[in-house]
DNA sequence: GTCTATAAGAAGATAGAC
DNA sequence: GTCTATCTTCTTATAGAC
């Protein structure tokens, strides 16, 4: 990783615990380091360190997206692995998503600066609605859509169903964030969530 | 409401829109009507402000608390509400919930201040998972088990039942607080979610 | 309690040597 | 590209008059 990079790693790290205000250019020098004046150089401003970090997460993003579609539809196009889905499949799927989301360290540290500086600029605002409510239950609606088409899980609103899959889970993510401590906790109850899940929607036996 | 209040009452404002960090007590003083040094005879610095108004909410929710328990007791002990609940009931408790969450100022403003600062200090996001995970659910934990209790839902864990119910309300917010524009939709999906909660947990016909 | 003036210090950014 | 020295501006907070 070059000094370019170097800087924006730090930088997520310091905006991610502090938020932008709190953290001060020679702060993330330091990190980096070399001294604060060096880093501009590379960056003509702090801003601009935040705006490329926005802009490389958002890239980051938009690739995994693609490649998530794609498999989405190949997967479509193989319905099989969603006719033979059990119980412990639907729990990896779960846990696996969570596990990502919270352990990946860009994801969290993303997630959390997004967090913290989501009512600051509308922008922010939009990107954190995208990455975490809208992007995630399209998806997820369009996986458990297929699911649910095949007769493995029955309902006549996929949205609504997919917001009871989600909802806990971004739940217990946000408590996670604030509380490492939890996360135990937090996976019992994901497991929980997803087997009970799996009965409320599941075909009656 | 007196200078000292007043105070209070816009830095929260601000703090709610822009962080601490962003919020310059000249900024506070002349929302007052004040010039900033006039400031420091009411509070000896920002942080004390700051401090003030954790501790005022922190001390309203304590008496709103206390003052639901005692419903919550009396309700118990008539437990007739419950075993006439129906799904409009229901959709009202829910409702009434999020609004009052969504639109009673001081509950949005805190807890947006509390979203941006939740990282910076493990006493904020301690405060914050009480307020608005580890309380509602506890609160609506013993709603849900007594309406349980009469056989209107059926479930054999009531924790897991009130994480469906309750999740997808915070979730929901969450949206709103970021997004006001979508109230409307959150309203619908909010009414949805409920009945087909309702229908998911209610007795099989 | 409110003001004007100002101290004290922090923090972003630039100049110019190496 | 990195450094030291420095500029400039902003921000909290105090002093002291009214």
């Amino acid at each position: 990783m070059n000094t370019k990079e170097k800087i924006l790693d730090e930088a997520l790290t310091l905006f991610a615990q502090k938020g932008y205000a709190n953290v001060y250019v020679a702060d993330i020098a330091e990190r980096v380091g070399i001294k604060a004046p060096s880093l501009y150089k590379h960056y003509k401003s702090k801003q601009a360190i935040f705006e490329a970090i926005i802009d490389k997460m958002n890239e980051q993003f938009k690739a995994q997206a693609m490649a998530l579609s794609i498999n989405g539809t190949d997967a479509a196009a193989d319905s099989d692995i969603y006719k033979n889905l059990s119980e412990d499949e639907l729990l990896n799927i779960g846990r696996g998503l969570f596990l990502y989301y919270l352990h990946d360290s860009y994801q969290q540290r993303f997630r959390k600066m997004l967090t913290i500086e989501q009512f600051h600029d509308p922008k922010l605002a939009s990107i954190y609605t995208k990455l975490y409510v809208d992007d995630p239950l399209s998806y997820q609606e369009m996986l458990l859509g297929m699911i649910s088409a095949s007769g493995l899980l029955q309902t006549d609103n996929v949205k609504i169903m997919t917001l009871h899959f989600y909802a806990p889970i971004y739940y217990l993510l946000t408590i996670c964030d604030r509380d490492p401590t939890r996360e135990e906790e937090a996976l019992k109850t994901l497991d929980e969530h997803i087997i009970r899940f799996n009965r409320l929607y599941g075909r009656t036996k």
